[in-house]
DNA sequence: CCGGTCTAGATTGTATACAATTTTACGGTG
DNA sequence: CACCGTAAAATTGTATACAATCTAGACCGG
């Protein structure tokens, strides 16, 4: 009985959503890649049936579309669903932000060790570093407005967007004063300044916006 | 060459994530209720196959908790969950309200129209119809925003208040002055006004909150 | 009576096998 | 060469069977 833990106790099915979430976040399946079922059976050590299964839930997610007989793919993302995922995002980053300004949640010292950190992973060239210190920015913020159902959008709504991000970005491509915009942010919220912060959002994810149609269009171009 | 727009010839599984999905928003199985495989693979007359698939595609869409080894059960939900559900809503049925009014959609007839289908639905106390005809409403400005995103959203949130008002709601209790509030706000949306239709639907979704709220505690008194 | 095994039944998890459907490859025809 | 039918291969859909796990109740010692 050797690691049985990591894996053998929980249905193999469980382990495996996750799994597959993140090969599609991290863009080793990038938009619009058919995701055929023996391969990925064979590929994760299981049959048929608990894949199907993970591809369905993934389907609910939003993050896989599955035509009957025909198989599935990981879910496409044209310009317009950027813009109209960006616009969305906006709304919810806002009530967040003002919730969280309300109680005067204070994310100034993690936000700055975030910026610390993410000057090294620049160093370093670290890309999935710098995603996930990024997330944890915004994932602070969702996780002070005491809402759980708009954490769960707002998480659905970066999910879609990491997948472009990843498929499309060099380590290059990341803007270096997303951390400045964080940390300005973050003393908004602080002082209980909500419409601050809330401007401040906007020109932040503008600027990202922007980047990630730029660099789309780039990629589309070659 | 064919049409293959026959039922007839589509997976088990596709009609059946809508039939269960239906049953779950009518509360025909109440929030909490527990989904056995087997019954429920008789009662829809299949194998526990396609149906464990349905209730994972469920469970990525909200409506379904699934705990390993232990089975489904309809998502609960508590009085918080009321409230944090208005609260994401309200920001998003603002955006669409703005981007709608934007381009001055104009869905006042539809709306006059579902007025006065509303006031037979009344006299027949034909609860399903109110229903359907107050998220038909909805529906139209969500779509009148012309971001496919939002709609998703604004979806899966009515979604989960809906089985609420189905599990409580008895006829009687549906809010006689919904149509007035929904011609007001198609108004405002018409003549450009965004921020008068937002104030409009702001006080249209505070007194729907509250009037779920106060039914949800009867019930527990109860 | 209370709390703790322990076993039988119920229920979930998944591999296998096969049916249904789509895709691909191919040879004939104009 | 393009255009079809058509059969073979690939792929998806699902029923069955069995293994793994949980649940409920009987039983027992305290």
């Amino acid at each position: 009985m050797a690691l049985n833990l990591a894996r053998g106790l929980e249905p193999r099915s469980e382990g495996l959503v996750d799994a597959l979430r993140e090969a599609i976040l991290t863009g080793r399946y990038a938009p619009g890649t058919r995701l055929v079922q023996e391969e990925l059976a064979e590929a994760f050590g299981m049959s048929r049936i608990p894949l199907r299964e993970a591809l369905r839930r993934l389907e609910g997610e939003g993050l896989v579309v599955i035509t009957p007989n025909r198989g599935a793919i990981v879910r496409p993302l044209a310009p317009k669903d950027i813009v109209d995922l960006y616009e969305l995002r906006l709304a919810l980053e806002s009530l967040a932000l003002r919730r969280a300004a309300e109680r005067f949640a204070d994310l100034r010292a993690a936000t700055k060790q975030r910026h610390a950190q993410a000057r090294q992973a620049i160093a370093a060239r670290n890309l999935t570093a710098l995603f996930r210190l990024d997330r944890d920015f915004h994932a602070d913020i969702a996780a002070a407005s005491d809402n759980a159902h708009l954490v769960a959008a707002l998480g659905a709504q970066w999910s879609q967007i990491m997948r472009v991000m990843h498929a499309y970005f060099q380590a290059g491509d990341y803007p270096v004063d997303t951390w400045d915009d964080h940390e300005a942010i973050a003393d908004a919220v602080a002082h209980g300044e909500a419409e601050l912060a809330v401007e401040r959002m906007s020109a932040h994810l503008t600027g990202s916006r922007d980047r990630i149609l730029a660099t789309l269009r780039e990629s589309a171009a070659r």
